[in-house]
DNA sequence: CGCTGGTGGGCCAGCGTTCGCCGACTTGCC
DNA sequence: GGCAAGTCGGCGAACGCTGGCCCACCAGCG
């Protein structure tokens, strides 16, 4: 009631943002009862009268508490991030979705960091990261042994992989089970009668190539085939390294008649060297691809591919890191997905789309 | 050299952060000396001695300074977000990537947020980001007169909006010129001889859509063709819708021999709903798209399409928003792109890309 | 020998929140 | 009427860092 010390504290004008000071100075409260209005604090009663005394001033001045502040106080963002190698890659994209639908709904903004499969900038990039105090670190660009994993151990900041594994560390994980998926595609090329099938391969530094390149293997001694060194190619993950392994194939004296590729887009790659070749798919050679990224669909003809559930794989890596961060210390938890094979026209299969191996239910292992 | 308190604050194991005031402990001074031995400040002079005994503290314990409390104190936080409709829109992918790789260099980490077009979700996400105090937002989901765009202003954070305007206020801008973009595109349909020239065309409450449909409709009255509203077919800027307007458009008694879409996903839903109906392209049907996404090369026939160097439209967002935030009051600039068309299978075009159009230098403008 | 000026570094007040603690005032009850 | 038990809300100390200010010390000079 006493006349309140009216400067020119109106309707915030120019709009600085607003303090509790500043409305307590307003309310001629003490900063903290605004603030317990403010997170209607159950612990403390506050009179009804000055309680929507209160609330007026914070819609009126559309008050939002400073989240550094808070951030400090609270020793707490609410940011997570999100390591990966490109976002142009269309599977990193389905996968931020994935996360971040699951992240926003609870408070949390994602910062994305873009390695190109670099481990300087994975490096400079996480200790930027642990520097800001982000909640917790999703990291779909690990190697094997990856130092960053250690780092983030060290530092106790949570944090989940996607896709790739760091070691063989009970690290939490997310991500589709690479052996059985090689070997469905690698069975797939054996059944339609292909002998010379080669391997489009990831690095071995990383454990999707590794796996891969096991399951391939396995499904050729299963079938009783050789294993022929010249079919395996180093392709990396890329479609321009898809591309160039796959035109050196193509060169061979005695080339492949069916690849599998690690990557959908590395079998993109090999697409445009087909091409350039005037080598026709499916019927000079046939192709298979991983991850079914929405493009697979959309080639022609359509890339028979392994299916992963990427969406999903955001999605729950984001609510095993949610997880670990409200129950400080659970128990890390690993999340694999059994793979299937969709058949498209790249291995000559029914221009309609036919899946293939297992059930697509999942299994949650520890 | 007196007996430092030595209890077990050995070389860190369990690695709880390091503060200034733990390590000031532990070299017996103050920690603003601390402090200024890790930001080197250059105003006040510290003994030789001292600052390497501190350095070698500092690398010994990895120390990084708490960025929460720093911002606090510095009121900047280093962190700018990006707000766009859905980052697995290849367009968007590669935006992102020309953001940060200008904001990684100078130590800015990008929040990403997706919309999908919500008005809501961008008022939750901006007011989520202005309450962290994000030092810039690049907006590139705007719609004309858009309330957010208000908000940032209010709050007097900086901002740049890429590729679609928010009114016609002096924001700062980076985009193609869309008017003249949309021309080239008609009157290459045009110079084909096509007469019945559909548009599948963007909402009229985003500028691009505005403005494409306005070049569209210039390009055809500048060739003496008539305007006919059967062929401007509302499609929006996504693949399902392009596909849904294109089967309608081909289901019509006079069906259109060529389509410019506002957007090249647009143009992949065109393409998808022409194969289901058997129509062929170009024979059948000419394309063409706008933005030349890598995917537009990759179709078959390739798409012919009016190119924008997304990845420097980012870049340069990146530096116009960085400009904003360093002399606080720049006057807004607006940087606009001339667009090129590039030719390729879907209109006929030879099977190697062809430039048409002025030269590609880029006007900026204010 | 006292004064000046430079050098090295401590002190402290914030930045905007949150939260445990305490105190003043009211009410009710015997 | 005195006392206990509420009810409402103020107080102040952090959270970790920065930067202005000031002081103690030492060298050099007249």
């Amino acid at each position: 009631m006493l006349g309140t010390g009216e400067t020119n504290v109106n309707a915030n004008v120019g709009a600085m943002p607003v303090t509790l000071k500043e409305l307590a100075a307003r309310a001629l409260v003490h900063p903290s009862t605004i603030s317990r209005v403010a997170n209607n604090d159950p612990s403390l009663r506050i009179a009804p009268a000055t309680r929507s005394r209160i609330e007026a001033l914070l819609r009126e001045t559309e008050y939002r508490p400073n989240g550094v502040a808070r951030g400090l106080k609270l020793r707490q963002t609410f940011v997570w991030a999100v390591v990966i190698p490109d976002i142009t890659n269309p599977f990193f994209g389905a996968l931020f979705r994935g996360i971040e639908d699951g992240a926003s709904p609870r408070g949390y903004n994602v910062l994305l960091c873009n390695t190109d499969g670099s481990p300087e900038r994975q490096r400079s990039h996480l200790h930027s990261l642990t520097a800001r105090r982000v909640d917790g670190v999703i990291l779909a660009s690990t190697v094997l042994k990856d130092p960053a994993v250690r780092w983030l151990r060290h530092q106790r900041t949570p944090y989940v992989l996607v896709n790739r594994y760091s070691d063989e560390a009970l690290d939490p994980f997310v991500g589709s089970d690479d052996v059985t998926g090689a070997r469905l595609a690698t069975q797939h090329l054996v059944s339609l009668g292909h002998v010379r099938i080669a391997h489009l391969a990831g690095q071995t530094t990383i454990s999707t190539g590794v796996h891969r390149r096991r399951g391939y293997q396995q499904a050729l001694a299963e079938a009783g085939l050789p294993f022929d060194g010249d079919l395996l190619m180093d392709a990396g993950f890329t479609e321009d390294g898809g591309d160039r392994a796959m035109e050196r194939l193509l060169g061979l004296k005695n080339p492949p008649t069916a690849v599998f590729a690690v990557t959908d887009m590395t079998a993109v790659g090999a697409y445009a060297a087909a091409r350039r070749l005037g080598v026709r798919i499916p019927e000079d050679l046939a192709i298979v691809g991983y991850n079914d990224i929405p493009l697979a669909a959309r080639l022609i003809p359509g890339l028979t591919s392994v299916h992963v559930p990427i969406h999903e794989l955001g999605a729950v890596a984001a609510r095993i890191l949610l997880e670990q961060i409200e129950s400080s210390e659970l128990a890390p938890r690993r999340v694999v997905f059994a793979p299937q094979l969709v058949v498209r026209g790249s291995t000559g299969g029914a221009p309609n789309d036919q899946m293939v191996g297992r059930s697509a239910a999942r299994s949650a292992t520890e």
